[in-house]
DNA sequence: CTTATATTTGCCAATATTTGACAAGTCAAT
DNA sequence: ATTGACTTGTCAAATATTGGCAAATATAAG
């Protein structure tokens, strides 16, 4: 259940010594939403992601590109075929740069 | 708005000299969605997938790869950091593994 | 153990997205 | 102008996602 980017920002969290009622009142959601994103069982919205970086003074990249790992795993999960398909999109990938 | 799943099967019923007419019927769709599907506005169902494979007599891996990539083409379109979290999915599939 | 605070869980209604179906459209050949 | 193949547009029904609240469960301190 849970994934990259949810632990990640919940060890920043705790790196930084903020409760979740801290941040959540910043990103402007309810702490069972951000116990929720930490927890991977909601996806945080891009934007959040970058106020997330902002807030414990990381890098805004490394973070986007945990999140949207998250996604990609999400769709390849249990898949008998999923790093042919992962070949297969990234060849394509850079093919169309 | 084409992918790659769709302009396959498109083109392996042209080789098997089908209509869509008649594919359709073989999958109880009509030929509205088989059209959309061999165009990549709607997405086949995986179970779809397999009926294309067994008409078409293709190789059901291949197709399913296919159908499974342009969904993971979905995912990452338009993103920066498209490469960096395939990277990132890459390397956690083989750990897991 | 009891209280106080932090986090998690479960649930629900509102919203959004996806789906399947149909009617009408275009296009090419005759 | 008619026919057949395919495409486009639209719609309501089904499904999924969302945000929020109330309640449950930890965690820590006295």
């Amino acid at each position: 259940m849970a994934n990259q980017f949810g632990s990640k920002i919940k060890e920043l969290r705790k790196a930084n010594g903020l409760l979740q009622r801290q941040v959540a009142s910043q990103l402007e959601i309810d702490t069972p939403m951000l116990s929720k994103i930490e927890r991977g069982e909601r996806k945080a919205k891009k934007e959040q992601v970058l106020q997330f970086a902002k807030l414990y003074k990381a890098d805004n990249n490394e973070l986007l590109t945990l999140w949207l790992a998250d996604q990609l795993y999400d769709v390849i999960e249990g898949e008998a075929l999923a790093d042919e398909a992962l070949k297969s999109v990234t060849k394509k990938l850079k093919k169309d740069k």
